[in-house]
DNA sequence: TAGACGTGGAC
DNA sequence: TGTCCAAGTCT
């Protein structure tokens, strides 16, 4: 009976849902193709990023490699220059060893079944689901935060998303009410889009919601306050120094090692730590023994995970005549792949230096 | 398994 | 200005 009286409430969901998004969906670029390549990518980009930004990469890396095999051939360091500026550098490093795998083991097509898609480097229960149900129409679930914020509220979910009972019983739902005909890749997207223009993580306009009348948490008037917040760790405060170092029309770039915690293999402008907040440590460049700083130009505020990182950025010439170590090089704009910058280099260089 | 991983935008 | 966070994955 409870079986019965719960797929008839499901059957008013998916209606009032499905209604809404017909309507109220984004004219996003990759929702014009159902090519899964096309979509892997977007997937991937779509991770822990806003679709704004991603609406200037996704074109561009897609003209850069229309397709798996142009992906596998592709050096690491092309891979990362159309990345540049997109952060979380591992995503792009696993598309092309990805692609690599689908050349070699799946003859250059992205896999039809979960478990295969679940084997490819970067891809997760997430990504292989979104990619195969708005693809192929499979039968599968997604959760994301979107995902995660909607059913915490709609069925008023007391667990943290992030716990593991809260992520079994999210994935468990999202399985129970995926549709029993029609468009999984649809009802997926709906889900999603829900949470990205209404349930808001702040704020939500319930009064524009389709679903709000079953909302549980609205109903207990708690929609803003689902689900409660990870708490977060706190942050330590690193200071750099960044150094504008420019000859003719090139400006001076140091390659990063690849065994970086972060940010391996990219070029960034040449970087020291120099302290933190409450003190410098001025010798930092005499070690490197290259340059003399000079005026300060700007400074760059940031965060990575547990670090707040506040960067200045001076201008600064060389001390010596002698010839740089290999990890530096000049760095000429326009070129047409353009280079594997950093977000922060890349953005400097747009300014052209300066504030 | 928490914690790391980049960036830009909203408030 | 500081904080939170946006279509996750990996270790």
């Amino acid at each position: 009976m409870a079986t019965r009286a719960e797929s008839g409430a499901h059957a008013v969901l998916r209606k009032a849902l499905l209604a809404w998004y017909r309507d109220a969906r984004r004219d996003l670029p990759w929702r014009r193709t159902r090519d899964p390549y096309g979509i892997w990518i977007s997937e991937t980009m779509l991770q822990q990023t806003r679709v704004e930004t991603v609406l200037a990469y996704w074109p561009r890396f897609l003209a850069r490699f229309p397709d798996v095999e142009s992906l596998a051939r592709a050096s690491e360091e092309d891979v990362l220059a159309a990345w540049s500026g997109l952060g979380y550098y591992r995503r792009a490093r696993a598309l092309r060893v990805a692609a690599g795998a689908l050349v070699e083991q799946h003859g250059g097509r992205f896999p039809r079944d979960l478990q295969g898609a679940l084997g490819l480097a970067g891809v997760g229960r997430y990504t292989a689901g979104a990619v195969l149900s708005i693809a192929h129409d499979d039968r599968l679930p997604v959760v994301d935060g979107n995902v995660a914020r909607v059913f915490s509220r709609l069925f008023a979910l007391e667990d943290l998303p992030q716990s593991p009972g809260g992520q079994r019983r999210l994935w468990s739902l999202a399985e129970e009410l995926l549709p029993p005909g029609g468009s999984p890749g649809e009802w997926n997207q709906a889900l999603m889009e829900l949470g990205a223009l209404v349930c808001t993580p702040r704020e939500p306009t319930c009064g524009q919601c389709p679903v709000a009348r079953l909302c549980l948490a609205r109903a207990q008037g708690r929609a803003a306050s689902l689900p409660r917040p990870k708490p977060r760790p706190t942050t330590l405060d690193v200071r750099l120094e960044v150094l504008w170092v420019r000859r003719g029309g090139a400006t001076l770039v140091e390659r990063r090692p690849d065994d970086a915690s972060r940010l391996a293999g990219l070029f960034e402008l040449p970087t020291r730590e120099t302290g933190t907040r409450s003190g410098l440590f001025p010798e930092a460049w005499s070690v490197a023994g290259l340059f003399l700083p000079g005026e300060e130009l700007l400074r760059v505020r940031h965060a990575i995970t547990r670090h707040r990182i506040e960067a200045v950025v001076r201008a600064a010439r060389l001390a010596t005549g002698r010839g740089l170590p290999g990890r530096f090089a000049w760095h000429r704009p326009g070129a047409p792949e353009g280079a594997a910058l950093t977000g922060m280099a890349k953005k400097v260089l747009a300014r052209g230096g300066a504030a």
